[in-house]
DNA sequence: CCACAACCTGACCAATCGGTCAAGAAAATT
DNA sequence: AATTTTCTTGACCGATTGGTCAGGTTGTGG
Protein backbone atom coordinates (compact mmCIF):
# COMPACT_ATOMS: atom_id res chain seq x y z
CA UNK A 1 0.00 0.00 0.00
CA UNK A 2 2.33 2.60 -0.78
CA UNK A 3 0.18 5.58 -1.64
CA UNK A 4 -2.03 7.19 1.27
CA UNK A 5 -4.65 7.42 -0.80
CA UNK A 6 -5.17 4.71 -3.04
CA UNK A 7 -7.38 5.23 -6.36
CA UNK A 8 -7.70 1.43 -7.02
CA UNK A 9 -10.51 0.37 -4.91
CA UNK A 10 -12.59 -1.99 -6.94
CA UNK A 11 -15.90 0.52 -6.97
CA UNK A 12 -13.44 3.61 -7.28
CA UNK A 13 -12.04 1.54 -10.93
CA UNK A 14 -15.08 1.08 -11.78
CA UNK A 15 -16.09 4.66 -11.98
CA UNK A 16 -12.90 5.68 -13.10
CA UNK A 17 -13.29 3.34 -16.27
CA UNK A 18 -16.31 3.97 -16.79
CA UNK A 19 -15.77 7.58 -16.97
CA UNK A 20 -12.88 7.46 -19.18
CA UNK A 21 -15.03 5.19 -21.88
CA UNK A 22 -17.82 7.29 -21.97
CA UNK A 23 -15.29 10.67 -22.42
CA UNK A 24 -13.52 8.92 -25.24
CA UNK A 25 -17.02 7.72 -26.88
CA UNK A 26 -18.60 10.65 -26.90
CA UNK A 27 -15.35 12.11 -28.78
CA UNK A 28 -15.20 9.10 -31.52
CA UNK A 29 -18.71 9.10 -31.73
CA UNK A 30 -18.99 12.69 -32.34
CA UNK A 31 -16.18 13.00 -34.99
CA UNK A 32 -16.76 9.80 -37.08
CA UNK A 33 -20.94 9.20 -36.24
CA UNK A 34 -22.13 5.61 -34.95
CA UNK A 35 -21.84 4.21 -38.18
CA UNK A 36 -18.17 5.33 -38.91
CA UNK A 37 -17.47 4.89 -35.21
CA UNK A 38 -15.17 1.66 -33.84
CA UNK A 39 -15.10 0.06 -30.71
CA UNK A 40 -10.88 -0.88 -31.43
CA UNK A 41 -10.81 3.50 -31.74
CA UNK A 42 -12.81 3.87 -28.58
CA UNK A 43 -10.72 1.59 -27.17
CA UNK A 44 -7.62 2.86 -28.21
CA UNK A 45 -8.31 6.63 -27.48
CA UNK A 46 -9.25 5.36 -23.68
CA UNK A 47 -6.30 3.53 -23.30
CA UNK A 48 -7.77 0.18 -22.65
CA UNK A 49 -8.08 -3.37 -24.35
CA UNK A 50 -11.37 -3.63 -26.54
CA UNK A 51 -12.52 -6.59 -24.47
CA UNK A 52 -12.72 -4.59 -21.24
CA UNK A 53 -15.20 -1.84 -22.86
CA UNK A 54 -17.41 -5.16 -23.60
CA UNK A 55 -16.95 -6.07 -19.82
CA UNK A 56 -18.45 -2.24 -18.68
CA UNK A 57 -21.18 -1.68 -21.97
CA UNK A 58 -22.13 -5.23 -23.93
CA UNK A 59 -22.83 -3.35 -27.16
CA UNK A 60 -21.71 -0.51 -28.81
CA UNK A 61 -25.76 0.63 -28.86
CA UNK A 62 -25.46 0.27 -25.16
CA UNK A 63 -22.52 2.58 -24.99
CA UNK A 64 -23.79 4.73 -27.13
CA UNK A 65 -26.49 4.61 -25.64
CA UNK A 66 -25.36 6.23 -22.29
CA UNK A 67 -23.50 8.63 -24.40
CA UNK A 68 -26.80 10.19 -25.56
CA UNK A 69 -27.83 10.00 -22.27
CA UNK A 70 -25.61 11.84 -20.66
CA UNK A 71 -25.78 14.53 -23.34
CA UNK A 72 -29.53 14.77 -22.72
CA UNK A 73 -29.01 15.72 -19.03
CA UNK A 74 -27.16 18.33 -19.46
CA UNK A 75 -29.55 19.77 -22.08
CA UNK A 76 -32.32 20.08 -19.58
CA UNK A 77 -30.72 21.23 -17.23
CA UNK A 78 -28.98 24.39 -18.76
CA UNK A 79 -33.13 25.19 -19.46
CA UNK A 80 -33.25 25.94 -15.44
CA UNK A 81 -32.12 29.68 -15.68
CA UNK A 82 -35.33 29.81 -18.17
CA UNK A 83 -37.78 29.14 -15.77
CA UNK A 84 -35.84 31.07 -12.55
CA UNK A 85 -36.43 34.34 -14.96
CA UNK A 86 -39.12 36.64 -14.43
CA UNK A 87 -39.42 37.82 -17.62
CA UNK A 88 -38.40 37.03 -21.33
CA UNK A 89 -35.31 39.66 -21.73
CA UNK A 90 -33.63 38.19 -18.46
CA UNK A 91 -35.14 34.31 -19.05
CA UNK A 92 -34.43 34.26 -22.88
CA UNK A 93 -30.76 36.04 -22.62
CA UNK A 94 -29.90 33.36 -19.77
CA UNK A 95 -30.98 30.53 -21.84
CA UNK A 96 -29.04 31.35 -24.86
CA UNK A 97 -25.68 32.58 -23.08
CA UNK A 98 -26.44 28.93 -21.04
CA UNK A 99 -26.45 26.81 -24.17
CA UNK A 100 -23.78 29.07 -25.85
CA UNK A 101 -21.56 27.94 -22.96
CA UNK A 102 -22.38 23.94 -23.71
CA UNK A 103 -21.82 24.46 -27.20
CA UNK A 104 -18.41 26.22 -26.37
CA UNK A 105 -17.46 23.42 -24.16
CA UNK A 106 -19.13 19.98 -24.60
CA UNK A 107 -18.99 20.38 -28.48
CA UNK A 108 -18.59 16.52 -29.29
CA UNK A 109 -21.69 16.07 -26.87
CA UNK A 110 -23.91 18.54 -29.05
CA UNK A 111 -22.67 16.60 -32.07
CA UNK A 112 -23.63 13.47 -30.87
CA UNK A 113 -27.20 14.80 -30.60
CA UNK A 114 -27.72 16.26 -33.38
CA UNK A 115 -26.17 13.15 -35.57
CA UNK A 116 -28.70 11.16 -33.36
CA UNK A 117 -32.16 13.02 -34.63
CA UNK A 118 -30.62 13.14 -37.83
CA UNK A 119 -31.17 9.80 -38.42
CA UNK A 120 -34.58 10.03 -36.82
CA UNK A 121 -33.34 8.69 -33.37
CA UNK A 122 -33.25 5.23 -33.26
CA UNK A 123 -32.16 5.17 -29.88
CA UNK A 124 -33.59 7.94 -27.64
CA UNK A 125 -37.16 8.36 -30.00
CA UNK A 126 -38.83 7.58 -26.32
CA UNK A 127 -37.03 10.67 -24.87
CA UNK A 128 -38.02 13.11 -27.72
CA UNK A 129 -41.78 11.91 -26.96
CA UNK A 130 -41.44 12.20 -23.84
CA UNK A 131 -38.88 14.11 -21.82
CA UNK A 132 -38.90 16.65 -24.97
CA UNK A 133 -42.37 16.74 -25.54
CA UNK A 134 -43.38 17.84 -21.91
CA UNK A 135 -40.29 19.99 -21.57
CA UNK A 136 -41.33 21.82 -24.48
CA UNK A 137 -45.29 21.96 -23.18
CA UNK A 138 -44.03 23.91 -19.92
CA UNK A 139 -41.61 26.38 -21.67
CA UNK A 140 -44.18 27.17 -24.23
CA UNK A 141 -46.59 27.55 -21.51
CA UNK A 142 -43.97 29.95 -20.15
CA UNK A 143 -44.02 32.30 -23.03
CA UNK A 144 -47.54 32.42 -24.10
CA UNK A 145 -47.77 33.89 -20.58
CA UNK A 146 -45.38 36.27 -21.36
CA UNK A 147 -47.29 37.38 -24.31
CA UNK A 148 -50.69 37.86 -22.59
CA UNK A 149 -48.78 39.96 -20.15
CA UNK A 150 -47.73 42.20 -23.02
CA UNK A 151 -43.73 41.48 -22.06
CA UNK A 152 -42.91 40.24 -25.88
CA UNK A 153 -44.57 39.67 -29.39
CA UNK A 154 -46.62 37.39 -29.96
CA UNK A 155 -44.25 35.08 -31.50
CA UNK A 156 -45.16 31.24 -31.91
CA UNK A 157 -43.30 29.89 -28.94
CA UNK A 158 -42.51 26.75 -30.89
CA UNK A 159 -40.89 28.16 -34.04
CA UNK A 160 -38.67 30.70 -31.46
CA UNK A 161 -37.63 27.40 -29.00
CA UNK A 162 -36.57 25.89 -32.66
CA UNK A 163 -34.80 28.90 -32.91
CA UNK A 164 -32.66 29.38 -29.84
CA UNK A 165 -31.78 25.52 -30.53
CA UNK A 166 -30.99 26.22 -33.95
CA UNK A 167 -28.56 29.09 -33.40
CA UNK A 168 -26.91 28.32 -30.30
CA UNK A 169 -25.82 24.76 -31.16
CA UNK A 170 -24.90 25.87 -34.65
CA UNK A 171 -21.90 26.94 -32.87
CA UNK A 172 -21.36 23.41 -31.59
CA UNK A 173 -22.31 21.27 -34.40
CA UNK A 174 -20.64 23.45 -37.32
CA UNK A 175 -17.95 24.99 -35.42
CA UNK A 176 -15.60 23.20 -37.76
CA UNK A 177 -17.56 25.81 -40.67
CA UNK A 178 -17.03 28.81 -38.57
CA UNK A 179 -13.60 28.20 -37.53
CA UNK A 180 -12.48 27.62 -41.25
CA UNK A 181 -14.32 31.05 -41.82
CA UNK A 182 -12.63 32.35 -39.12
CA UNK A 183 -9.23 31.88 -40.63
CA UNK A 184 -9.12 28.49 -39.55
CA UNK A 185 -8.61 29.51 -36.00
CA UNK A 186 -10.83 28.72 -32.94
CA UNK A 187 -13.28 31.65 -31.82
CA UNK A 188 -11.30 33.52 -28.88
CA UNK A 189 -12.86 35.01 -25.84
CA UNK A 190 -14.09 38.29 -27.56
CA UNK A 191 -15.18 36.14 -30.08
CA UNK A 192 -17.82 34.15 -28.45
CA UNK A 193 -18.60 37.03 -26.12
CA UNK A 194 -19.17 38.74 -29.84
CA UNK A 195 -21.56 35.67 -31.03
CA UNK A 196 -23.45 35.68 -28.02
CA UNK A 197 -24.14 39.48 -27.59
CA UNK A 198 -25.34 39.43 -31.38
CA UNK A 199 -27.84 35.87 -31.03
CA UNK A 200 -28.90 38.08 -27.39
CA UNK A 201 -29.48 41.33 -29.59
CA UNK A 202 -31.05 39.77 -32.86
CA UNK A 203 -33.93 37.93 -30.97
CA UNK A 204 -34.63 39.78 -28.15
CA UNK A 205 -35.18 42.43 -30.18
CA UNK A 206 -36.82 40.13 -32.87
CA UNK A 207 -39.57 39.01 -30.22
CA UNK A 208 -39.80 42.53 -28.42
CA UNK A 209 -38.80 41.86 -25.21
CA UNK A 210 -35.66 44.37 -25.38
CA UNK A 211 -36.07 46.88 -22.16
CA UNK B 1 -38.66 -1.73 -81.63
CA UNK B 2 -41.96 -2.10 -79.27
CA UNK B 3 -41.82 1.93 -77.88
CA UNK B 4 -41.98 4.65 -79.92
CA UNK B 5 -39.55 6.78 -77.97
CA UNK B 6 -37.15 3.85 -76.21
CA UNK B 7 -35.11 5.83 -73.37
CA UNK B 8 -32.58 3.18 -73.83
CA UNK B 9 -29.23 4.80 -75.85
CA UNK B 10 -26.29 4.54 -73.97
CA UNK B 11 -25.85 8.05 -73.55
CA UNK B 12 -29.26 8.50 -71.81
CA UNK B 13 -28.93 5.33 -69.82
CA UNK B 14 -25.82 6.04 -68.34
CA UNK B 15 -27.64 9.76 -67.27
CA UNK B 16 -30.37 8.26 -66.21
CA UNK B 17 -28.25 5.61 -63.60
CA UNK B 18 -26.05 8.05 -62.40
CA UNK B 19 -29.04 10.36 -61.67
CA UNK B 20 -30.39 6.98 -59.63
CA UNK B 21 -27.76 5.72 -58.01
CA UNK B 22 -27.13 9.98 -56.91
CA UNK B 23 -30.82 9.59 -55.67
CA UNK B 24 -30.72 6.89 -53.72
CA UNK B 25 -27.23 7.68 -52.18
CA UNK B 26 -28.23 11.16 -50.52
CA UNK B 27 -30.70 8.83 -49.32
CA UNK B 28 -28.68 6.29 -47.63
CA UNK B 29 -25.78 8.76 -46.52
CA UNK B 30 -28.53 11.13 -44.81
CA UNK B 31 -30.13 8.64 -42.88
CA UNK B 32 -26.97 6.67 -42.04
CA UNK B 33 -23.57 8.98 -42.33
CA UNK B 34 -20.87 8.08 -44.29
CA UNK B 35 -19.91 5.54 -41.97
CA UNK B 36 -22.89 3.82 -41.52
CA UNK B 37 -24.14 3.48 -45.53
CA UNK B 38 -23.33 0.54 -47.25
CA UNK B 39 -23.00 0.17 -50.70
CA UNK B 40 -25.26 -2.48 -50.82
CA UNK B 41 -27.56 -0.68 -49.36
CA UNK B 42 -27.18 2.16 -51.63
CA UNK B 43 -27.07 -0.15 -54.36
CA UNK B 44 -30.71 -1.51 -53.05
CA UNK B 45 -32.01 1.31 -53.22
CA UNK B 46 -31.32 2.37 -56.30
CA UNK B 47 -32.64 -0.99 -57.73
CA UNK B 48 -29.36 -2.01 -59.17
CA UNK B 49 -26.66 -4.44 -58.70
CA UNK B 50 -23.41 -3.43 -56.61
CA UNK B 51 -21.21 -3.84 -58.83
CA UNK B 52 -22.85 -2.09 -61.34
CA UNK B 53 -22.58 1.22 -58.62
CA UNK B 54 -18.80 0.80 -58.81
CA UNK B 55 -18.64 0.57 -62.44
CA UNK B 56 -20.05 4.31 -62.59
CA UNK B 57 -18.61 5.58 -59.35
CA UNK B 58 -15.51 3.89 -58.79
CA UNK B 59 -15.11 4.45 -54.96
CA UNK B 60 -17.56 4.74 -52.12
CA UNK B 61 -16.07 8.26 -50.96
CA UNK B 62 -16.28 9.46 -54.92
CA UNK B 63 -20.32 8.65 -55.23
CA UNK B 64 -20.13 10.64 -51.59
CA UNK B 65 -18.19 13.50 -52.89
CA UNK B 66 -20.79 13.94 -56.05
CA UNK B 67 -22.93 13.84 -53.49
CA UNK B 68 -21.98 16.74 -51.25
CA UNK B 69 -21.11 18.61 -54.64
CA UNK B 70 -24.32 18.21 -55.84
CA UNK B 71 -25.74 19.85 -52.81
CA UNK B 72 -23.46 22.61 -52.69
CA UNK B 73 -24.07 23.72 -55.90
CA UNK B 74 -27.74 23.90 -54.63
CA UNK B 75 -27.14 26.20 -51.39
CA UNK B 76 -25.08 28.75 -53.62
CA UNK B 77 -28.01 29.48 -56.21
CA UNK B 78 -30.39 29.60 -53.78
CA UNK B 79 -27.91 32.93 -52.52
CA UNK B 80 -29.11 34.95 -55.85
CA UNK B 81 -31.88 36.05 -54.44
CA UNK B 82 -29.89 38.06 -51.56
CA UNK B 83 -28.53 39.94 -54.14
CA UNK B 84 -31.26 40.36 -56.65
CA UNK B 85 -32.61 42.60 -53.74
CA UNK B 86 -32.38 46.37 -52.94
CA UNK B 87 -32.35 46.21 -48.96
CA UNK B 88 -32.41 43.81 -45.97
CA UNK B 89 -36.43 43.24 -45.52
CA UNK B 90 -36.44 41.66 -48.97
CA UNK B 91 -33.06 40.73 -49.70
CA UNK B 92 -32.63 38.49 -46.32
CA UNK B 93 -36.54 37.91 -46.57
CA UNK B 94 -35.77 35.81 -49.82
CA UNK B 95 -32.84 34.44 -48.33
CA UNK B 96 -34.96 32.56 -45.67
CA UNK B 97 -37.47 31.88 -47.93
CA UNK B 98 -35.20 30.41 -50.34
CA UNK B 99 -33.59 28.61 -48.01
CA UNK B 100 -36.63 27.08 -46.09
CA UNK B 101 -37.75 25.75 -49.24
CA UNK B 102 -34.70 23.55 -49.54
CA UNK B 103 -34.85 22.56 -45.67
CA UNK B 104 -38.73 21.58 -46.98
CA UNK B 105 -38.16 19.84 -50.45
CA UNK B 106 -34.60 18.78 -50.18
CA UNK B 107 -33.87 17.53 -46.65
CA UNK B 108 -31.78 14.75 -47.24
CA UNK B 109 -29.13 16.90 -48.94
CA UNK B 110 -28.86 19.30 -45.86
CA UNK B 111 -28.37 16.21 -43.40
CA UNK B 112 -25.51 15.18 -45.57
CA UNK B 113 -24.31 18.57 -45.66
CA UNK B 114 -24.67 18.97 -42.27
CA UNK B 115 -23.17 15.09 -41.28
CA UNK B 116 -19.77 16.18 -43.33
CA UNK B 117 -19.28 19.33 -41.87
CA UNK B 118 -19.68 17.84 -38.13
CA UNK B 119 -17.33 15.58 -39.00
CA UNK B 120 -14.56 18.82 -39.96
CA UNK B 121 -15.50 18.14 -43.70
CA UNK B 122 -12.73 15.27 -44.64
CA UNK B 123 -13.98 15.67 -48.61
CA UNK B 124 -14.81 18.99 -49.16
CA UNK B 125 -12.46 21.30 -46.70
CA UNK B 126 -11.14 22.52 -49.72
CA UNK B 127 -14.77 23.95 -51.12
CA UNK B 128 -15.38 26.05 -47.26
CA UNK B 129 -11.64 27.39 -47.81
CA UNK B 130 -12.57 28.84 -51.44
CA UNK B 131 -16.00 28.95 -53.09
CA UNK B 132 -17.99 29.45 -49.62
CA UNK B 133 -14.97 32.16 -47.63
CA UNK B 134 -15.66 33.85 -50.93
CA UNK B 135 -19.37 33.78 -51.65
CA UNK B 136 -19.24 34.76 -47.39
CA UNK B 137 -17.08 37.78 -47.79
CA UNK B 138 -19.17 38.84 -50.78
CA UNK B 139 -22.22 38.53 -48.60
CA UNK B 140 -20.51 40.47 -45.53
CA UNK B 141 -19.78 43.35 -48.15
CA UNK B 142 -23.52 43.67 -48.78
CA UNK B 143 -24.90 43.36 -44.95
CA UNK B 144 -22.38 45.75 -44.42
CA UNK B 145 -23.03 48.74 -47.03
CA UNK B 146 -26.95 47.99 -46.03
CA UNK B 147 -25.82 48.84 -42.34
CA UNK B 148 -23.74 51.99 -43.81
CA UNK B 149 -26.95 53.00 -45.69
CA UNK B 150 -29.10 53.06 -42.20
CA UNK B 151 -31.20 50.22 -43.50
CA UNK B 152 -30.54 48.22 -41.38
CA UNK B 153 -29.19 48.05 -37.54
CA UNK B 154 -25.23 47.47 -36.65
CA UNK B 155 -25.16 43.59 -37.04
CA UNK B 156 -22.23 41.62 -37.23
CA UNK B 157 -22.70 40.27 -40.36
CA UNK B 158 -21.11 37.11 -39.43
CA UNK B 159 -23.06 36.27 -36.77
CA UNK B 160 -26.21 37.42 -38.36
CA UNK B 161 -25.21 34.93 -41.50
CA UNK B 162 -24.80 31.75 -39.12
CA UNK B 163 -28.26 32.41 -37.69
CA UNK B 164 -29.95 32.89 -40.82
CA UNK B 165 -28.21 29.08 -42.13
CA UNK B 166 -28.32 27.38 -38.74
CA UNK B 167 -32.36 28.32 -38.55
CA UNK B 168 -33.24 27.16 -41.82
CA UNK B 169 -31.03 24.10 -41.85
CA UNK B 170 -32.86 23.31 -38.66
CA UNK B 171 -35.96 22.95 -40.40
CA UNK B 172 -34.04 19.76 -42.60
CA UNK B 173 -31.80 18.54 -39.89
CA UNK B 174 -33.78 18.06 -37.16
CA UNK B 175 -37.11 17.40 -38.81
CA UNK B 176 -37.75 14.57 -37.16
CA UNK B 177 -36.91 16.27 -33.76
CA UNK B 178 -39.67 18.84 -34.83
CA UNK B 179 -42.30 16.38 -36.57
CA UNK B 180 -42.20 14.68 -33.37
CA UNK B 181 -42.87 17.79 -30.94
CA UNK B 182 -45.83 17.79 -33.57
CA UNK B 183 -47.41 14.72 -32.37
CA UNK B 184 -45.37 12.75 -34.85
CA UNK B 185 -47.16 15.00 -38.05
CA UNK B 186 -45.06 16.24 -41.07
CA UNK B 187 -45.86 20.43 -40.86
CA UNK B 188 -48.45 21.15 -42.84
CA UNK B 189 -48.66 23.65 -45.58
CA UNK B 190 -49.95 25.93 -43.11
CA UNK B 191 -47.70 25.01 -40.39
CA UNK B 192 -44.60 25.59 -42.67
CA UNK B 193 -46.17 29.34 -43.98
CA UNK B 194 -46.22 29.79 -39.90
CA UNK B 195 -42.42 29.08 -39.79
CA UNK B 196 -41.19 31.22 -42.56
CA UNK B 197 -43.27 34.07 -41.29
CA UNK B 198 -41.86 33.48 -37.72
CA UNK B 199 -38.27 32.91 -39.04
CA UNK B 200 -38.60 36.18 -40.90
CA UNK B 201 -40.35 38.21 -38.31
CA UNK B 202 -37.91 37.47 -35.68
CA UNK B 203 -35.08 38.50 -37.48
CA UNK B 204 -35.64 41.28 -39.56
CA UNK B 205 -37.60 42.91 -36.56
CA UNK B 206 -34.42 42.11 -35.13
CA UNK B 207 -31.93 43.60 -37.11
CA UNK B 208 -34.31 46.28 -37.55
CA UNK B 209 -34.70 46.11 -41.07
CA UNK B 210 -38.58 46.04 -41.01
CA UNK B 211 -40.10 48.94 -42.65
C1' DC C 1 -4.60 -17.12 4.76
C1' DC C 2 -8.07 -18.76 1.91
C1' DA C 3 -11.82 -18.85 -1.24
C1' DC C 4 -14.79 -16.45 -3.82
C1' DA C 5 -16.09 -12.79 -6.81
C1' DA C 6 -14.91 -9.13 -9.67
C1' DC C 7 -11.95 -7.63 -13.15
C1' DC C 8 -8.87 -7.90 -17.12
C1' DT C 9 -7.29 -9.25 -21.79
C1' DG C 10 -4.97 -11.80 -25.89
C1' DA C 11 -6.69 -14.67 -29.09
C1' DC C 12 -10.26 -15.85 -31.74
C1' DC C 13 -14.81 -15.97 -34.69
C1' DA C 14 -18.59 -15.35 -37.93
C1' DA C 15 -20.38 -11.64 -40.49
C1' DT C 16 -19.95 -7.85 -43.26
C1' DC C 17 -17.41 -4.39 -45.49
C1' DG C 18 -15.48 -1.91 -49.93
C1' DG C 19 -13.68 -3.26 -53.89
C1' DT C 20 -12.13 -6.55 -57.93
C1' DC C 21 -12.55 -9.32 -61.94
C1' DA C 22 -13.60 -12.20 -65.72
C1' DA C 23 -16.90 -13.34 -68.77
C1' DG C 24 -20.99 -12.40 -71.09
C1' DA C 25 -24.75 -9.08 -73.08
C1' DA C 26 -25.89 -5.04 -75.55
C1' DA C 27 -25.16 -1.16 -78.28
C1' DA C 28 -22.24 1.56 -81.39
C1' DT C 29 -19.02 1.74 -85.15
C1' DT C 30 -17.09 0.09 -89.20
C1' DA D 1 -22.36 -8.61 -90.68
C1' DA D 2 -18.25 -8.23 -88.29
C1' DT D 3 -15.79 -5.92 -84.84
C1' DT D 4 -15.02 -2.95 -81.21
C1' DT D 5 -16.49 -0.51 -77.31
C1' DT D 6 -19.41 0.10 -73.49
C1' DC D 7 -22.08 -1.82 -70.07
C1' DT D 8 -23.67 -5.47 -66.70
C1' DT D 9 -23.20 -8.78 -63.03
C1' DG D 10 -22.45 -13.05 -60.01
C1' DA D 11 -18.76 -14.70 -57.70
C1' DC D 12 -15.09 -13.73 -55.13
C1' DC D 13 -11.25 -11.50 -51.93
C1' DG D 14 -8.57 -9.53 -48.16
C1' DA D 15 -9.51 -6.53 -44.42
C1' DT D 16 -12.13 -5.04 -40.72
C1' DT D 17 -16.05 -5.21 -37.84
C1' DG D 18 -18.69 -6.10 -33.26
C1' DG D 19 -18.64 -9.45 -30.15
C1' DT D 20 -17.04 -13.88 -27.46
C1' DC D 21 -14.46 -16.62 -24.29
C1' DA D 22 -11.20 -19.08 -21.58
C1' DG D 23 -7.91 -18.36 -18.42
C1' DG D 24 -5.20 -15.36 -15.64
C1' DT D 25 -4.93 -11.44 -12.21
C1' DT D 26 -6.46 -8.67 -8.47
C1' DG D 27 -9.00 -6.99 -4.64
C1' DT D 28 -12.21 -8.48 -0.80
C1' DG D 29 -14.95 -10.64 2.84
C1' DG D 30 -14.72 -14.34 6.07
Amino acid sequence: MPYAARPNSKKERRQENEKLILAAAEKVFAEAGFGGATMQLIADVAGLPKANLHYYFPTKEALYRQVVQNIFQIWLQAADVFDAADGPEEGIGAYIDAKMEISRHHPAGSKVWASEVMHRAPVIQDYLETTLAEWTQGRIAVIERWIEEGRMDAIDPRHLLYMLWATTQHYADFGHQIDTLNNGMPLSDAQWEEAKTSVKQIILRGIGATG
